[in-house]
DNA sequence: AGCACGCCGACT
DNA sequence: GTCGGCGTGCTC
């Protein structure tokens, strides 16, 4: 055994992954500090109260504020290697601090499950069958009494290459054969890693279409400065090719053999983008997204790790992949809400992944048709470099949008006349229509005709959504249901009406409507079966002419070829929203949509159903562009002191009890008075707009201010007073730094 | 977050 | 008499 001269440190500071702003010191024990080199970021099994538990070193440290005898030794250390990397961890730390969020909490975040279960950082492996050299050359009628085993020597023989214990157990052949000709020296085993990508390089790749000259010059500006650190707006309208300067960009840099992270929304999108990628690039690519599996994801994690995945495609939680080589960042729609985690630790991933790209130097390109404010902000005051795309590629043109004005108009099923003549006349062409309707379900609310009783959720201050085909009533906001009822449990009544529209009743109105055109829908309750949302999509390639009716589903990503109108059933949703950020989302969301029509050779044309025709932000989005909405807003919020110009951080509070919330939260915003510096500005506790929720009263406390320093810093002394002076267990909290939500 | 300790209501 | 409710305190 080697005395290793290395003189290991006496302790390490542990980090759990408890709510706690603060790490654990434990011992090293001689047996362990003589055969490893402890490093942070890797695991350790550590005693904590009265259980044991996982932990990551954070630190090596030579004293310890705690008397020596009430610290412990830890029991085990679980990696040879950090499965945190210096880099992830301090973005860990910097994200614990930002986000005043535990450091145990944020670092068990960063990892795979499986390894916060303590499952080995290993690749898994996996036995292989070969040949030897008699078992290539011994002919089968040898072993013709034992048939198994001829077999089993037949398919080895014509897999000279090696047969994977998958493959053996896929075929049919018994191991026992294996074993028995292993013995005669006829087949021998071998353990190899266990590799799973993504199924790639198997089909000929696609030739690059010709940039138009928009493209070129983002591209080229993008390859010019590959290997330092800086951050690209790709501002391209939908259809503009955004995708193809990717495409052009990541070819670049895995020819240099660096990896590039891709980020995309939660919604589906990784598949799509997979394909496109594999058609065009030779090279793994590995995806990381909710639907995986946790071991898919642990591979994943180690493909990336090992450096073996090129381009890794992922949501969120992909930002803390461990990347050795990063080339680039990619976010792909940057504006999306699902980049910011709205539960739990709140980071914003665009945000870390910027700060990431920062510590390895490499740079960052965040796309979208529809920036957010923030990011537009960044660009106008060129912290970013605003690349704009404003034609779209090949001869497609832009579509034309029109505003229908519902006032006075007799609806059927919320669709106006002209609507209706418009779909049809489309639909006579053998062209697609999509119908856009932000609302699942048949009707956001169900009336009894004699005493107005109204179908309410029984944890939540809602309304129940009528699901006709489930026969539900089903709350949105907490997923309670209940059987859908035809008496009034107030007057007993049996007229009972259904008030507003969702896409399961536009689509059943439209049926009898369009009586040979295929009627799709596309929401959340129609996709939910594995699959179902695939053979939807390829329903809609096998007809000419179809209605898609859908969610937002409807506006991510997916392209339709043939579809040349697009019908927004109500633009007002959300054009009144108390939040500020309400205005932003409605343009985006319209616009996504929007985007949808007429992308091939054929036009398209938009139509915004809407009451409120000369509204500002309609006006402005059919008559001129996002980026002028955009702009305009930008300035709105800067006379109004708000984000991106005001940092905010709220603190959310819920209880059972009607005003303990926000009782909590005045007595938090007096302690905090006497911290205010200069700037500083409180707004509530207020109501959030469903004051209940899942049965819980919520309320909230707003603090602004346009330096982030003070605001931090208070911030600071708020979460020390919630963990250490706040005892309650009836109350929940939340600190939220930069909300996208604010209700 | 877990987990134990501790003091008050309905049960073999 | 106890089983168990969840309020409170602690974890190197």
């Amino acid at each position: 055994m080697q005395e290793t001269l290395l003189t290991t440190q006496p302790y390490i500071k542990v980090a759990l992954p408890v709510p706690m702003r603060r790490t654990f010191d434990y011992k090293v024990p001689k047996a362990i500090a003589v055969r490893h080199i402890l490093q942070p970021g890797m695991r350790v099994k550590v005693p904590f109260g009265k259980s044991q538990r996982i932990g990551i070193i954070e630190s090596l440290a030579s004293e310890s504020d705690w008397d020596d005898a009430q610290i412990k030794p830890l029991s085990a250390l679980l990696d040879d290697a950090p499965v945190l990397d210096t880099e992830i961890l301090s973005i860990c730390e910097w994200a614990a601090r930002y986000y005043h969020h535990p450091i145990g909490e944020v670092l068990f975040h960063a990892l795979p499950v499986l390894l916060r279960k303590g499952e080995s950082a290993d690749f898994r492996t996996e036995t292989w069958w070969f040949p030897s050299e008699t078992g290539l050359k011994t002919p089968l009628d040898e072993l013709k009494r034992a048939p198994r085993q001829v077999e089993f020597l037949k398919a080895v023989q014509q897999h000279e290459n090696g047969l994977s214990q998958q493959v053996v157990s896929t075929l049919g052949l018994a191991p026992a054969a294996g074993k028995s000709l292993e013995e005669k020296g006829l087949v021998y085993r071998e353990q190899r890693q266990f590799l799973k990508m993504a199924e790639t390089h198997a089909h000929q790749k696609q030739v690059p279409p010709i940039l138009n000259d928009e493209q070129q010059v983002a591209t080229d500006h993008i390859i010019h400065n590959t290997g330092t650190f800086h951050v690209s707006l790709l501002d391209g309208i939908t259809g503009s090719g955004k995708t193809e300067v990717f495409l052009r960009v990541i070819d670049k840099l895995i020819k240099e053999d660096k990896q590039v992270l891709v980020m995309v929304p939660e919604i589906g999108l990784t598949p799509q983008t997979l394909k496109r990628f594999e058609n065009r690039l030779d090279t793994d690519i590995v995806l990381m997204h909710s639907n995986m599996t946790d071991r898919e994801r642990l591979d994943a994690w180690l493909l990336c790790r090992q450096g073996h995945a090129k381009v890794i495609i992922g949501t969120r939680s992909a930002v803390f992949m461990p990347i050795k080589n990063l080339g680039m960042i990619i976010i792909d729609e940057e504006h999306d809400a699902s980049y910011k985690q709205q539960d739990g630790f709140r980071y914003h991933a665009r945000d870390l992944a910027i700060k990431q790209a920062q510590s390895a130097n490499a740079p960052v390109l965040l796309a979208s048709a529809t920036p957010s404010f923030e990011s537009l902000n960044n660009a106008r005051q060129q912290k970013f470099a605003w690349l704009k795309l404003r034609k779209r590629a090949g001869s497609a043109q832009m579509p034309t949008i029109e505003r229908v004005d519902l006032r006075g108009q007799t609806l059927v099923h919320g669709l106006s006349e002209y609507t209706l003549e418009t779909m049809k006349q489309c639909l006579a062409r053998k062209e697609q229509v999509l119908v856009f309707l932000n609302r699942r379900g048949f009707a956001p609310t169900l009336m009894c005709h004699e005493c107005g009783w109204i179908a309410a959720c029984d944890h939540c201050d809602v309304n129940m959504t009528v699901h006709r085909k489930a026969n539900k009533l089903h709350c949105h906001h907490c997923d309670h249901h209940k059987a859908l009822i035809f008496e009034c449990p107030e007057c007993h009544s049996r007229e009972l009406f259904t008030v507003g529209e969702g896409t399961e009743q536009v689509e059943a109105a439209l049926i009898p409507l369009f009586k040979d055109t295929p009627i799709l829908r596309i929401d959340r309750d129609s996709t939910q079966r594995k699959s179902a949302l695939t053979q939807i999509t390829q329903k809609i390639h096998e007809h000419d002419q179809a209605i898609l009716v859908g969610t937002q589903m409807l506006a991510k990503g997916h392209h339709f070829p043939n579809v040349t109108l697009v019908v927004v059933m109500d633009a007002d949703a959300g054009l009144f929203s108390a939040d500020f950020r309400g205005m932003e989302r409605t343009a985006q969301l319209i616009t996504q949509v929007s985007g949808r029509a007429g992308r091939a050779s054929k036009p398209g044309q938009v139509l915004l159903q809407t009451y409120h025709p000369d509204h500002e932000a309609i006006e402005c989005l059919c008559e001129r562009s996002y980026e002028e909405f955009a702009l305009e807003g930008l300035q709105e919020r800067a006379d109004l002191a708000l984000p991106p110009f005001y940092h905010q951080i709220i603190v959310r509070a819920e209880s059972a009890d009607e005003w303990e919330a926000t009782q909590f939260l005045t007595h938090l915003r007096e302690m905090l008075m006497p911290y205010c510096e200069a700037g500083i500005g409180f707004v509530g506790p207020y109501s959030a707009i469903i004051v209940r929720k899942a049965g819980q009263h919520r309320a909230l406390l707003s603090i602004k201010s346009p330096k982030r320093g003070n605001l931090h810093r208070l911030a600071a002394i708020a979460s020390q007073w919630l963990e250490q002076e706040f005892r309650s267990r009836k109350i929940r909290f939340a600190i939220d730094v930069d909300p996208l939500e604010t209700y």
